[in-house]
DNA sequence: CCGATATCAGGATTACTGACATTC
DNA sequence: CGAATGTCAGTATTCCTGATATCG
């Protein structure tokens, strides 16, 4: 559903309504649908605006990720690693890039049973065009405020943090790469 | 990825780091990459509570809402509504859980064309089932202070009205069913 | 006849399991 | 040999674009 609701109320409120009469007040059950709804509208805006070059946001991750790299180059497995997607998602979002000629892959010297993902002239152009049209729409989070955004950010950090994506207060060591 | 990542760092950081050297900060950058990871967790975690049921969130959910219409069964354009799904995967979920026998298809007495989804006894018993369970572990958000959770219910809510999902302050209107 | 309500066929993503060849 | 790196085949979800039969 990539398209606003258009309702004359709100649906979550009103389930979250229904929910406590039965169940009992869950501020966790109204968060939760309101975080799969806000999730569900700005993957809808994101690729909406990028389909122009014919990139998902999980693309255009990927590129970027490239991007950033001092050689432009990165074995599939950091990708992953790095996106936070499946060994198998990599290789079909590398496929997917190869074929539009945005990405091409490499042995990796450093390792034989590796490949690496390198970023073409190509890629880094269609990364600056596409970056551009993702700043100027602010993400689809243009309703919030720089503070929101910052308390966004810093509310979601506990809970990956919580998950055990990675340990609290990292940031200050080795810079693995 | 269901799986905590386990890195040493964390990578969300880490990409808006690299990210604001080349192209300036970007606290929206941020934000949608933490949402996008936190959606992915909380998905996870939930379709792993509810796969003794063989239900998905998404399933559990059209559960939740026939429970609450007062004769069990709803039009199937409505639960799409409500559960702000397109039309052709309303059709899909319905029956999925037709074929579980936790719902069953009726003729709309009052719309020929219609089709009513109604739950079953069976479905009403996992829907308490799965419901005690989802609580039990805070549907996935008990890293979270009440106050918390409350913030992130508020802070979406703002998105999703920006977006047009219903009219700012609604709720004090009729009630549509 | 036009519009609404499903349903169906089919295509595009993404995640995950299991198997497998290659290499460390 | 046991572990790691990618790739492949195949399955499950979900979203979306038509096309279509039926009813209001």
């Amino acid at each position: 559903m990539g398209n606003p609701l258009n309702l004359s109320f709100d649906p979550i409120e009103r389930a979250h309504d229904s929910w406590s009469r039965r169940w009992g007040a869950s501020p966790a059950m109204a968060a939760v649908t309101s975080i799969m709804r806000a999730q569900q509208i700005l993957i809808g805006q994101l690729d909406n605006a990028l389909k122009p070059y014919e990139l998902t946001f999980a693309r255009y991750e990927a590129l970027v990720l490239l991007t950033f790299s001092s050689t432009g180059a990165l074995p599939l497995g950091k990708i992953g690693e790095r996106l936070m997607v499946h060994p198998t998602s990599v290789t079909n979002t590398i496929d997917r890039l190869e074929h539009q000629g945005l990405v091409r892959r490499l042995p990796n010297p450093d390792d034989g049973r590796g490949t690496l993902a390198q970023i073409t002239d190509s890629g880094s152009e269609v990364v600056e065009e596409a970056t551009r049209d993702l700043k100027a729409m602010d993400f689809g989070l243009d309703c919030y405020t720089e503070d929101e955004l910052w308390q966004i950010h810093s509310l979601f950090t506990t809970l990956r943090v919580s998950f055990g994506d990675f340990p609290e207060g990292g940031e200050a060591m080795s810079a693995p790469d």
